[in-house]
RNA sequence: GGGGCGGUGGCGGAACUGGCAAACGCUGGGGACUUAAAAUCCCCCGGGGUAAUCCCCCUUGUGGGUUCAACUCCCACCCGCCCCA
């Protein structure tokens, strides 16, 4: 803002007693809010059709469940983003901005189970409510575009996307193990499963998990196109969710055996370490768990698997978790150097992830490590280091007087205590280090070497630590000649015991192969690689890219969903419903027992029908589809919601796809909003769009605190609800402070007082603009004119500039900050002036994207009731001449600090600004005569004399 | 452990390309109007040196660095949130 003259200085006063109006009409949005929402909804305002002479504009804000009540959260997402296409219309562009309903899912039967109440009557009941709700926000929703995903006429074209993608292989049925829970006897949306404990949301029974016949979505196949974001723009925190959810890794598929031959298959990301596997671990749930369980060890196995699948996935692979597991009793073969290993099962295996077995290199992977440690295994370092730490430790009464001394000629450091030497080897000195060493052995006694080299020196000579024999050979012989260590299982765990070792025993860098046959000497930037590739020559295996991601479980055991269009026939296997039979429609004479088994499966009907193919018997999929799937092509429903011959009309589609700007939360990053870009991808494929991303540009909002500053909930007590703020305030209210409380991407605790704040505001322009001036001949003194053209033009410049950019905060405080310089100024003859009409009208065109029933109302009051609506009016345009300011303040540093400040003309030149610097008595006092030896100047901003 | 985001008054936040830190709003204080209150309007409000004005010094998580100049750029660290292990 420009800090114009004050009033005094500005046109003086006198006659402003008469032209300003004490008090004008009231505020009352209680009254006009209905009155212009009823209005535009008459006059089709916010109808968006075609018009190909127009620039297209498809904003999209993400669509509600059908919960019955729209909360605050909504309204956040929700206003900034209807504000937004408000703006974008007036600058000209042809907006479309529709609503609908996520209107299939588990509440719905959740309630119906509870109350006895068909789900569809609680969802289409919820759906009126939510209507007014959404019309009571004031935003220009075209509800002829509305769409509803529990619409018969919706979920026929939900399952003919199904059947488009099992014709294309993109949808297929196999055994999965799903969270079940036994009380309910059903299984449960992930959703569904709450706590730590991983219990029924319903009955609170701990879930386990249950293999079962599912359907899945090839969403694999995309994995490494959804990996690519070029081209969209999208914020970099989903673009890093996303990728990490796919989590791409590079490593080598190898092929183990079994004692039999039979192949046992597992994904490293370190061939490289293969030498060093020494045992091998399998996912409870893995199907060869029965093959390699030796009889007498079956009771202890299966008990381990039953209590491994009562945990989640998250539970099982936590870092913190103690490791467990147990002995198979089988042994594999290690393709590269047939060496024999021990296979285990142990539940940090997932059999989610990779093949659900593996390779353990405990010497090279933490967990493997741990659980190594745990239960004796062996282990064995098969990677260099990258940071040659090398230690030794010499016990006092394993080595002859005279070592220390030795040493410190050689020097190497040590530190002693009680006698005994703690040594850290410099890299190059190891071998002098064993000279030494030997010189000084007692009889009986030895001394070893961890870090870079493994080595173990005894009286006769040195023993390598550098295969599984080895290290068995040298733990017996240390264990010989010192009782103390005979309880210790490994080597490793023998070391392991000293402290002073720890941080030389274990690492996971990428150093140079050792102990690893013919590969030892490989240097660790190609060690994966050679590995990888020598596997695939070797038929053990080879190069490969692994991904994180799953396919995409959509089958659920559910009644209020999509049904699975498919028919199981005895001789024809599964067989899609003819198109022209769809939609398979859900049945409205159901039971509700609390069985947990959707009713679909107990209609004594439903599911019996004849064959497509044969005519013959046979039964229909009693599943449902997840209910992203519905919100997967929600915005191709919307170009057309009442198209009976396809999902959405071709020239809609041609015209507003892809979706311009999308919004809402970031909580479906990994969901949502990558089921959608899957599903829009498959769809290309299938030729049935075009184009290979839904969504250009995407923004997310923040969450709205409490006002204690705790997430909202009902048991807190601190959800604030709409409705009530709408009735008090007024919906422009509650959408201005929305827009202003916080940055909308951060969100922020709720201030019950700060919404007065914003109250204030919108009354003070209501009070600004309510009454037109009774004398509007006098002319503005120019000056003063010139100040309030120049500060519309400023604000107009800001406001521009933050809807741009999504700042809606601070759209907000500028025009809180003109209207406050309006307020001086209609204390003075620039009242009534025509640059005070411009003014006010900019202010309320600038404002009418988010009081959208205020400005209005003052719109038509000043235009006249046959006025056309402000929304359609141009948004207005700032003159960068008129913004610009003709004298600025600037600032006068001495060595960076700031000491004085001059009014000056804008634009002044360099010599002229520092000779009127030079000149000032303030800068005078603090040059003490000194002359500057350099001089900064910025253009219209400062001076920055250096002495 | 790896990655991402963030840390500015009592609070939410502002600060454009490195150029006056704290705009706007809330809270708090003072005043006007009123019989009174509410509403409204006006003024003050980061910390310290001072009783106060002037004036000076300090201040954007901490410590360094680059620069005439750093909330902004670089390095290290601390704290918080999120994702992946």
């Amino acid at each position: 803002m420009p800090s114009p003259e004050p009033p005094a200085a500005a046109p003086a006063e006198s006659s402003f007693a008469e032209k300003t109006p004490k008090q004008g009409p009231a505020y009352q949005p209680d009254i006009i809010e209905p009155k212009w929402q009823k209005e535009w909804d008459r006059s089709g305002l916010y109808r968006a059709v075609i018009d190909r002479t127009r620039k297209k504009f498809y904003a999209l804000t993400m669509l509600p469940y059908s919960s019955g009540d729209l909360h605050i959260g909504h309204w956040y997402a929700m206003t900034p983003s209807d504000a937004r296409a408000r703006f974008m219309r007036m600058r000209g562009w042809n907006v479309m901005f529709p609503v609908g309903f996520d209107s299939f899912g588990l509440p719905a039967e959740n309630a119906a189970i509870k109350r006895g109440i068909h789900p569809k009557k609680w969802t289409y009941s919820n759906i009126e409510h939510m209507r007014g709700q959404l019309r009571a926000m004031g935003s220009m929703w075209d509800w002829e575009r509305e769409a509803v995903s529990s619409d018969p006429e919706y979920y026929r074209w939900t399952q003919w996307f199904f059947i488009q993608l099992f014709r294309h292989g993109l949808a297929y049925k196999k055994m999965s193990p799903v969270d079940w829970c036994p009380n309910c006897n059903t299984t449960l949306a992930r959703e569904q499963v709450w706590g730590d404990d991983r219990h029924c949301e319903r009955c609170e029974t701990p879930v386990i998990k249950k293999n079962l016949d599912q359907w899945f979505f090839r969403i694999t196949k995309y994995a490494e196109e959804l990996l690519d974001f070029s081209g969209i723009d999208w914020p970099e925190r989903v673009r890093t969710l996303q990728t990490n959810w796919i989590g791409r890794s590079e490593g080598a598929r190898v092929v183990f055996r079994t004692e039999a031959g039979d192949p046992l298959e597992v994904f490293t990301t370190r061939p490289d370490t293969l030498w060093g596997a020494t045992f091998m671990v399998l996912a409870p749930e893995h199907p060869l768990v029965q093959t390699f369980t030796a009889p007498e060890r079956k009771a202890e196995v299966t008990a381990y698997v039953q209590q491994a699948l009562r945990q989640s996935d998250i539970q099982r692979e936590s870092a913190d978790k103690e490791k467990t597991g147990v002995f198979t009793g089988g042994f594999a073969i290690n393709p590269v150097n047939g060496v024999r290993i021990p296979v285990w099962i142990a539940d940090y295996v997932v059999i989610s992830y990779g093949t659900g077995a593996i390779m353990a290199v405990p010497a090279h992977d933490r967990r493997d490590f741990d659980f190594a440690l745990k239960y004796g295994l062996p282990i064995l370092p098969v990677i260099d280091r990258t940071d040659g730490l090398t230690k030794s430790f010499a016990l006092a009464k394993t080595v002859k007087p005279g070592l220390a001394e030795a040493l410190r000629a050689e020097v190497i450091p040590f530190e002693e205590r009680d006698g005994s030497l703690y040594i850290t080897i410099p890299a190059e000195k190891i071998d002098r280090y064993i000279d030494i060493v030997r010189a000084h052995l007692q009889p009986g006694c030895w001394n070893e070497i961890v870090g870079t080299r493994w080595q173990f020196i005894f009286e006769d000579g040195i023993r390598n630590w550098d295969s599984i024999d080895s290290e068995q050979e040298i733990l017996a012989r240390c264990q010989e000649l010192e009782p103390n260590v005979r309880g210790k299982r490994s080597l490793m765990e023998m070391v392991w015991s000293l402290e002073f070792y720890r941080d030389a025993l274990f690492h996971d860098q990428n150093g140079m192969m050792i102990h690893s046959g013919q590969f030892s000497g490989t240097p660790g930037a190609v060690a994966v690689k050679i590995a990888a590739e020598w596997l695939a020559t070797k038929d053990a295996g080879g190069p490969t890219v692994s991904y994180r991601l799953r396919d995409w479980l959509i089958s659920r055991q559910r009644f209020w969903g999509a049904p699975i269009p498919l028919v199981r026939c005895p001789v024809h296997g599964q067989v899609p419903v003819p198109e022209d039979q769809l939609p398979v429609l859900l049945p409205d004479d159901v039971e509700w027992k609390p069985t947990g088994e959707s009713p679909l499966k107990l209609h004594p009907t439903w599911s019996r029908t004849t064959c497509p193919v044969c005519g013959g018997e046979a039964e229909r999929e009693t599943d449902t589809m997840d209910t992203f799937m519905c919100s997967s092509w929600y915005h191709l429903r919307y170009l057309s919601p009442k198209n009976e011959r396809a999902p959405f009309d071709p020239a809609e589609y041609d015209y507003w796809m892809p979706v311009d700007c999308y919004t809402g939360g970031i909580e479906h990053a990994t969901m949502h909003l990558i089921y959608t870009r899957f599903f829009h991808k498959a769809c290309r494929d299938m030729g049935v769009t075009r184009g290979s991303e839904p969504v250009l540009q995407l923004r997310n909002q923040g969450i709205i605190l409490g006002e204690d500053s705790e997430k909202m909930s009902k048991s807190r007590g601190n959800v604030i609800a709409p409705d009530v703020l709408v009735k008090k305030y007024g919906a422009d209210t509650v959408r201005a402070y929305l827009m202003f409380f916080a940055r909308w991407d951060q969100g922020a605790p709720w201030s019950s007082t700060g919404i007065e704040g914003t109250h204030r505001w919108i009354n003070r322009v209501w009070g600004l603009a309510v009454n037109a001036p009774k004398d509007t001949s006098a002319p503005a003194e120019e000056h003063a004119a010139r100040i309030l053209t120049r500060a519309t033009h400023q604000t107009i410049r800001r406001v521009t500039r933050d809807f741009e950019r999504f700042e809606f905060n601070t759209i907000i405080s500028a025009m809180m900050e003109f209207t406050n310089l309006l307020y001086k100024y209609r204390e003075t003859t620039l009242y009534g002036s025509p640059e005070w009409e411009q003014a006010i009208d900019s202010l309320l065109l600038l404002a009418a994207p988010v009081a959208t029933h205020m400005t209005e109302e003052l719109w038509h009051r000043r235009k006249g009731s046959a006025a056309e609506s402000i929304h359609v009016q141009a948004w207005p345009v700032f003159d960068p001449a008129l913004a610009a300011e003709d004298e600025v303040t600037i600032v006068i540093q001495v060595n960076g600090k700031v000491r004085e400040r001059l009014k000056l003309p804008a634009g002044i030149g360099k010599e002229e600004a520092c000779a009127l610097a030079l000149a000032n008595d303030g800068v005078k006092r603090w040059l003490e005569g000194r002359t500057p030896r350099q001089v900064i100047f910025v253009p219209d901003k400062l001076i920055n004399l250096v002495v």
